[in-house]
DNA sequence: AGCACA
């Protein structure tokens, strides 16, 4: 009843999208949102006026899905409500990997010339928005200084300081994540110094709820924030 | 509301 009666699939099935968003932008931040839960091997979202404001998350495990599903449920995202349950069917990308992948003859409205073009199997990682790849952030990955040493240290503050963020992000997406939180004012990127950036908020009771819920939340799987009051 | 793989 929660999610329907949608069995268990990798794939996870979001609507109510904000369809304003352009295609690119929107599979790149779901690709950054939902790789918190798991290795995504696919994100796939058409234009089409049937399939506007709906995308699929394709996971390399079901747990994964099965996570998203539960904990992203309802999360505003461009200032939507996400509505997630479990994909119908198995993705390509999916069928491709356990090699039971069969080029699309099984839909009955679609013509058969799309399938002519499917030959070439070719590796469906480019597919992939900004991976895992490239992204390491100019060294290694920066120690965890997050100890009570570093809090008292820094007195509360109604502005936090955000470190160790991919350089690709950007101030939509940290706004998604800050503004579920009572309080929010708005996000600054440091556009001289990539990584980083400052959240306001009302006060430092506001901030500090927070900075406790989204501390170490991983944009990427390598980039956990480091979330600390900015300092006076 | 709407379940595809341009």
């Amino acid at each position: 009843m929660l999610s329907g009666d949608i069995p268990p699939n990798q794939t996870i099935y979001i609507k109510n999208l904000n369809e304003k968003i352009k295609k690119d932008e929107l599979k790149r931040s779901l690709y950054c949102l939902f790789s918190q839960y798991g290795r995504i091997l696919d994100v796939v979202a058409l234009k089409t006026p049937k399939l506007r404001g709906q995308a699929w998350v394709c996971f390399s495990e079901v747990p994964a899905a099965s996570n998203a599903v539960r904990q992203m449920q309802n999360f505003p995202f461009y200032d939507k409500p996400m509505r997630i349950q479990y994909a119908k069917t198995k993705s390509d990308c999916i069928a491709k990997e356990e090699g039971s992948y069969v080029p699309r003859e099984k839909k009955k409205k679609q013509e058969e010339k799309a399938e002519r073009k499917r030959r070439a199997d070719e590796a469906q990682q480019s597919a992939v928005p900004n991976g895992t790849h490239g992204a390491s952030n100019g060294g290694p990955t920066p120690s965890f200084r997050q100890g009570p040493s570093t809090q008292e240290a820094v007195p509360p503050n109604n502005i936090l300081f955000i470190e160790n963020l991919p350089h690709e992000t950007t101030g939509r997406m940290l706004e998604m994540l800050f503004e579920q939180y009572p309080g929010f004012k708005e996000v600054r990127l440091i556009e001289a110094k990539p990584g980083i950036a400052f959240v306001d908020f009302d006060d430092e009771v506001q901030s500090s709820m927070a900075m406790q819920a989204l501390n170490g939340f991983k944009i990427t799987p390598q980039n956990p924030m480091i979330i600390t009051f900015a300092k006076k």
